[in-house]
DNA sequence: TCCTAAGCGAGACGGTACGTCTTGTCTTCCA
DNA sequence: TGGAAGACAAGACGTACCGTCTCGCTTAGGA
């Protein structure tokens, strides 16, 4: 039943080469400084051509990164599930996010990331307060607290060249956002 | 010893018409789309002269907004101080940071600022350690943690236009740095 | 002995849709600005198929066009012809070339046009000549002389949507051809 | 009081560059396959700066061509004047209307001269009709009669690599726009 | 009647030029 | 003498076409 036609393989195989050549390039040079002529050159692809299958060199960086970044396991009844896999999966392109850093790149994906682990996060906080769980703090509150925090470690976490593994990172995050920091520092109340 | 010639009078009214402005450019259109041209028709103002004082449309921008978003008074001893101030002034800037948000401009503003923030915050921890407080977590990651969940709380609560009060926005953070979710969700362990 | 195969009719047949696209198209819309696409949305024809046919737009508008606007009727002694029948016959197709005029649309067909005539007209002062006629100007001077003002003429009567009949248009050149501007208007030597 | 400017000579020595860099290159390739850029390359202008200068390639052209390609010494009465210096000019630039011979660049060149020398013509012969010369044939007519045979000729002059001097040439057209064919060779009345 | 080759539509593609836009530099003029 | 004015080089952008090509579908005409 397989419905793929020559043609769809065609243009797999053009966005791919176009994919590929971006990767390249951002290894070489910042992301700001990389013009879609040098893409298309580098591709071997036509100006028009990539204008039929992107809108920008935006839009095919966001179409070349990993499709989730953030990734839940959206069964646990746990607050706050491992992010673990995130981290890995991170680290597993490092290379790339690391040559995106401090661009407008890096912006732009972390943009689409952190809304994406929003949406996740106050879908997966709605399910457990339907499902009985007391928070007496609004649920979008507490989402943009906890992916704004956990975007930022990330993004320093990269940027330190990852002086922790991913199992460290984690609790650490876990942690902060179960107990904060009161067991350990406050001695006033609020 | 008032050294202000008349040149140096001329000077900061010549960059007082180009932050004002930009300012009324960005309450017109995105930010992105506002060019060079368009501050110096705007302000009157010759190509060359803007390329004196500033080095970019962005650097007029950082140098047109208010100095401090973030603003520590430095001498408590609490991990997580009041951020009413914060919140407050940007309640007094609102206008102008809601025409940003979306833009490039917003990122750019937020960057400068959490930096600031995370410096403040971390040279604040620093300290209350070296005054005897226990932490068992890297001032480093706890720094970035607190600067970009508040930061991505400050920028949603623009983005929604302001749906608590300062006052408010204070409690719910210091609440979530520092108990975290615990008391209030979590009944598994981790 | 007619050889005509379907296959054939089927390739006349796309001609025609071509040529019928192009000639409605010429009248919406100035030569320049009708694109190979567009003649292929109108005649619902296929890219690779077109080029099959024609080598361009131009080598399609030449086929479009009626075979010969100019007609020499070759028995005559007269150097001059009657230009009727092509007055006529540019008549008939008035409104396809009005609307080329001012396009390179007409330029391309008068040059094609004028080069045929030029051709005829050569071939019949040359034949005169051999028949014994006298002419101390250069065939070919005479030759271009007379087609450049018919042609120049022919296109401002079309411009001018036909100011006069056929045949006066017919009377006045031959009048201008054969006897100049002499009898009427010139009182000094050369 | 010679009020030209240093700014003004500055875009003149810009626009002499262009101008340059067109005749060149139109020495060296087709008329057509020349490309914006290819002038810019050569002059050393931006883009930007052509385009403040010029609407098009054409524009360019036509502003780097003789400014009067025909003209009229406009006190005799003679119906036909001297066409010499036409020709010498002509000649004189020989080299660069060859080059552009065949191309769309001639066609061009040769219809806003047409055009010019049309309007000159037209004045002229109204003129004279006004001053008492008895014309029984349209002014509308004669003048188009007349530079549409006289840019064929040139043409034609400049196709064949000028095989006739200026004199002659002017002779010949002479001879015919006065006395036609008649006394030459017409044996039959029209 | 079947089967094979051609005509054809559809449209992806590489490539080229265009005219627009913006940037930051540089030169000239003027107060 | 320093700021205003603005010409300029540079170069990226997104658009528009072009002519080539590959692909399957349809269909005619010979076996």
């Amino acid at each position: 039943m397989s419905e793929t036609k020559k043609t769809d393989r065609r243009m797999v195989r053009t966005q791919t080469q176009l994919r590929q050549a971006l990767h390249e390039l951002i290894l070489e040079k910042p992301y700001e400084r990389i013009s879609v002529q040098d893409i298309l050159d580098r591709a071997n692809i036509g100006r028009s051509t990539f204008y039929a299958h992107f809108q920008d060199k935006d839009d095919l960086l966001l179409n070349s990164l990993p499709e989730k970044i953030l990734n839940f396991e959206e069964n646990s009844q746990v607050l706050v599930p491992s992010l673990v896999p995130i981290f890995t999966h991170a680290q597993e392109n490092y290379r790339l996010l690391r040559a995106l850093m401090g661009s407008e790149g890096i912006a732009l994906t972390f943009k689409v990331g952190q809304k994406q682990a929003l949406h996740d996060w106050l879908t997966h906080i709605t399910r457990l307060q339907g499902e009985g769980m007391a928070l007496d703090l609004p649920p979008l509150v507490v989402a943009h607290y906890l992916t704004g925090a956990f975007a930022t470690l990330l993004r320093w976490w990269l940027d330190e060249k990852m002086p922790y593994t991913p199992e460290e990172m984690d609790v650490m995050f876990r942690r902060l956002a179960m107990q904060g920091l009161g067991d350990t520092a406050a001695r006033e109340a609020l």
